[in-house]
DNA sequence: ACGGAGAGTGAATCATACA
DNA sequence: CTGTATGATTCACTCTCCG
């Protein structure tokens, strides 16, 4: 599927569905989008489509020992054997429904696809360690510190007052993930986003309460944190899927900013709840969505086409930010060194920097200078009159 | 072995021997205390008697299979963990020896003992999974949360800011074990500790170096980090064994607030310079073992959190203080410009201020202001908001 | 002595397009 | 598939050097 990058041609496919890439479009390999599959999250990932999924979201469940409610891979019942839980066989049950579904989730993710899954202590380990074994690629942990925890009321324990989430990709050397470093960036008083977020615990009016007024789910997650995950590895436009949708979080999430979203919720309760509640999103408009080019994704420019344009001409002497070594501009777009070290060598703009200061590589864009009126200026400012003229072209 | 509650207690033994409880003594089973054993934990940890320590503190290799080189921006080299103790030829390999290890600690530890493990997303995983495998009962997972961590220099992932920290009885229902409570409570501003602790890494004076000038080892604790952990769960007069000493942090820390210390270092350079940090070590009188308030965080507030928390929707418009320059607040927390000059670009609040006035820099939270029933006023009015509402959260 | 510039550094699983 | 060329990318803190 071809990335979407502006809101009209998301919008367009809505409601819609996602045939994967190379191969025959059938029905049973269509990806149904912005809906609830409603049963159990193997069985419903195994009807959907392989390599559709563009991030998938799971908030499994923690609790091992105190519910006697967790399922096999094949959806039978763990016995709860009496009164004796035995303790190693309720691990081994849960690590058995644990890769049942990452395996399930993997076939659906795009090979440029991540997951993230959230745990606490009771659960997150086996998590971790299962999804190392199945040949996941951890890319961060990630602990959502809770400004508001429940303290611990018997003071025998620190209060605990975080949980973690594992970002990982399908597969060691997966490339091509998405990660919106800028953005975040540029949203974090420009600095890098840490592995370390601070939110509240969801509570009062965003908390989804049933007719008696209690809550509707017991571990529904704040919209915050997720509009946090899916705004870090997702685009406009792409289909988020949540095995565990619960009280739809996710799904209400990804439809106000702009993704698709695929829900699975085995509890028909949770399941109406959320369709309820994704009913009434409104999506955010394009404009407060559509990510900044980035430095990375700008159309390459090559040297010589400066040249080509005129804002550069041959036998221009370039230098340095501090005109110490010097280079001639020839006309095929190559430099000559007019210093040492590497006098006389001719190569591109990063292969004569680099010989300049003796380094393996050097970005040949920011190292050379040409004088101007204003003083010396990069040649990257060449690049980026250049990209700007390009631009106006395409219009 | 009774606990020793006072400091003259414990004095008088210093340079004794322990012997376990219940058992005849005889020179195999007695406990060398505040000592280096050198060699392999595994080997020494059996020469020990059982059941006679109080807390484990163990760092152990993290398992961190970095690929290749890593350069800065600057093109300098990332002086990284390459070290053969690091190395291991698989994770089952791995779990192998996370198994003996774990299983040799569980020996020496006294019922009501306590074992601490520190590591990263590489290794904790594995190690927490094999923890309840093992039967031992997970208490917290703490989190180090690094006030400088190393950047990511690449910009793919988040920052890796933190580092986990697990706390373990010996079996589950163990009773009687360590937490010091009251003291973490009082020296916490009167709220109880939370899993989330905030130190700087250890660097400047407190690292150790080698003849060169080069790090002694890679990998060095904070003390800062090691006597909140000996503080919360061992009492003066307590035996705190590490089976990874390295540089001698644990033991270090463990002596100045009077415990006693068994270090297991199978590297002789590691063990002599941990030998001549710890004959350095001052131990603290006795009334000076009380706990040190723990630093106040400073609240830093990033303009996504705004929107995060609802204070700030997207697409509300800013202005500067005259209404002239327009902009648009972004589901990201990231701004896009509305009006001349910059018109369509898109950064953070103090890049789009200064793009908007045609200057290097600018504050954001000063120049932009939102629409309020009060008229226009400064975003910063809501950073002290958002600050209030931390600071309320926090008592 | 003091201030500022500049260099150094820390447990890191840190590219991608195109030929 | 592999190999090659391009070129994007860092925060907090400590210490040294120089004026």
């Amino acid at each position: 599927m071809k990335v979407v990058r502006n809101g009209e041609a998301h919008r367009a496919s809505r409601t819609g569905v996602i045939r994967p890439s190379g191969r025959p479009s059938d029905l049973s390999s269509e990806l149904p989008l912005d809906t609830i599959l409603r049963g159990d999250c193997v069985a419903e990932l195994s009807k959907l489509p392989a390599r559709s999924v563009d991030m998938v979201f799971a908030d499994p469940p923690y609790n091992l020992q105190l519910q006697g409610e967790l399922k096999r891979p094949d959806d039978s019942r763990v016995d709860a054997v009496d009164d004796a839980w035995d303790k190693f066989e309720s691990f081994q049950a849960y690590d058995a429904f644990t890769r049942a579904w990452l395996l399930a989730v993997r076939r659906v993710l795009k090979p440029t696809g991540t997951l993230w899954v959230i745990g606490s202590y009771h659960n997150i380990f086996r998590v971790g360690a299962l999804l190392q074994d199945l040949d996941f690629w951890i890319l961060n942990d990630i602990v959502w510190r809770k400004t508001n925890p429940m303290p611990n009321f018997r003071g025998r324990r620190f209060t605990n007052a975080h949980e973690t989430l594992i970002w990982a990709a399908r597969e060691p050397g997966a490339k091509g993930y998405t990660f919106n470093y800028e953005a975040l960036k540029a949203a974090n008083e420009d600095v890098q986003m840490r592995s370390d977020w601070l939110f509240p615990i969801c509570s009062g009016g965003e908390r989804l309460k049933d007719e008696d007024g209690r809550k509707l789910h017991p571990t529904q997650k704040p919209e915050a944190l997720l509009a946090r995950v899916i705004l870090s590895a997702s685009k406009p436009g792409d289909v988020v899927l949540d095995p565990f949708l619960g009280s739809g979080t996710t799904a209400a999430v990804a439809r106000r900013l702009g993704r698709h979203f695929v829900g699975i919720e085995r509890d028909p309760t949770y399941a109406d709840a959320a369709q309820a509640r994704i009913d009434a999103v409104e999506p955010l408009p394009d404009l407060a969505l559509a990510l900044a080019p980035t430095a990375r994704e700008a159309p390459r420019v090559a040297f010589n086409s400066l040249i080509e344009r005129g804002l550069l001409a041959p036998g221009t002497l370039l230098t340095d930010a501090k005109a110490r070594t010097r280079a001639l501009v020839r006309a095929d777009g190559t430099l000559s060194l007019e210093t040492a070290p590497g006098l006389g060598q001719i190569g591109s703009i990063h292969r004569a920097g680099a010989l300049a200061q003796g380094l393996d590589a050097c970005n040949g864009w920011t190292y050379w200078h040409v004088e101007t009126r204003e003083g010396l200026k990069p040649i990257d400012t060449l690049r980026a009159v250049m990209r700007s003229e390009m631009a106006m072209a395409a219009e």
